[in-house]
DNA sequence: TATTAATAGTTAATATATTAACTAAAGCCA
DNA sequence: TGGCTTTAGTTAATATATTAACTATTAATA
C-alpha cells in the first residue's frame, strides 16, 4: 500500500513544505538583490570567508554545473571573487568581497526573523524532531 | 539561537532530502523519457483522467509559468493534449492520450518499489510522523 | 615511471523555476 | 448596463537544475 496519492506523498510533502517557507526568506534576499542559491553560497563564505569552490558545491547542494553560473553572476555583482589554489591547480579558491561580507549583518537578523516566526509556528520540539526525521531521510542511501 | 548553522536549518535539510529520494525516482522516468515534473503531471492524470489546467497546477506545485511549457512538451511528446472547457472559456481541459495512459501500468510498479525501499529504510512510524510534520510546516501562513 | 583512475572545474543542450506584465473572460455590484 | 476585480492562461526575461561530455590535474598503482 506504499503509494498514498500523490498529493501525500513524502516528495510533495518536502516540496510543499519548501514552497511554504521558501517564499518568506526570498523576500528578503530580493531586497539586496540576490537570489536563494546566491544566499547560500553567501551564507558559507560568511561561515568559511576563503573557501574551494568544491566544498562550496557541497555545503550548498549545488551541483558542479549550477554553480558555474551562480558564482559568474556573484562575481559580476561584485560580491565574491575567484582565485586558484596554490597547492591544488585544478581548485579555484572562493572568497568574499567587502561588498559580500557587508550583506551579512543586514541579511542575516532579518533571516533569523524568519525563522524564529517558522519556530514559533510550530513549537521547538517539532521543529527539532522535523530535523532529526530529515536527517535520517538524507542517510537513506543515495541512488 | 534560531540559526544554527546552515547546513542544518530546515531549509537545508528540506533540501538534502529531496536530494537523496529524487534521484531514485528521476532515473525510472528517464527511462521512459520524462523528467520528473512531467511524471507528477501524469500521476494526477492517472488518477483524474481529464483536469482543467489551474487544477493541475495546484495539484502539482507547478505555477502557470512553468506548466506552460512542461505541458508544452509532453503534448509535443504525445502523452497529453489540451482542450477547450465549454463552461468558460478561459479555462484549459488536460487529457491523456492513449500513450500516456499506458505508461501508468509501466511506471507506478518501478515508482511502488522505491517507495518501498524508502518505508523500508526509515520505518513505517518514522515516515508518517514525517509526513505529519511536513504538513504542519505547509500549514504555515504562506509569505 | 608509465598507466590508469579519480577529482575539479567547465561547457553545452535542454528543461524548469521565478517574477512581472499582459490578454481574455468571468464574476460582482453600484 | 458599465466599471472594477478576480481568475486562467500565457509570454518574456533571467536564473537554476540536470545530464553528458571534455580538459587539466592529481593520485594511485602495477
Amino acid at each position: 500500500m506504499a503509494i498514498k496519492e500523490l498529493s501525500h506523498s513524502l516528495p510533495m510533502m518536502l516540496y510543499k513544505a519548501l514552497d511554504t517557507i521558501m517564499p518568506k526568506f526570498r523576500i528578503i534576499f530580493k531586497e539586496f538583490g540576490i537570489t536563494e542559491p546566491q544566499a547560500r553560497i553567501l551564507r558559507i563564505l560568511w561561515q568559511y570567508k576563503t573557501i574551494a569552490l568544491n566544498e562550496v558545491s557541497a555545503l550548498s547542494l549545488i551541483t558542479p554545473p549550477s554553480l558555474v553560473g551562480v558564482v559568474d553572476r556573484m562575481e559580476l555583482n561584485g560580491l565574491v571573487e575567484r582565485s586558484n589554489s596554490s597547492t591544488d591547480r585544478r581548485k579555484t579558491i572562493l572568497k568574499l568581497t567587502e561588498k559580500g561580507e557587508k550583506l551579512e549583518s543586514k541579511i542575516l537578523p532579518k533571516v533569523e526573523r524568519v525563522y524564529e516566526k517558522i519556530e514559533s509556528s510550530l513549537t521547538k520540539k517539532d521543529l527539532d524532531e522535523t530535523l532529526h526525521l530529515l536527517n535520517k531521510i538524507s542517510l537513506i542511501d543515495k541512488v
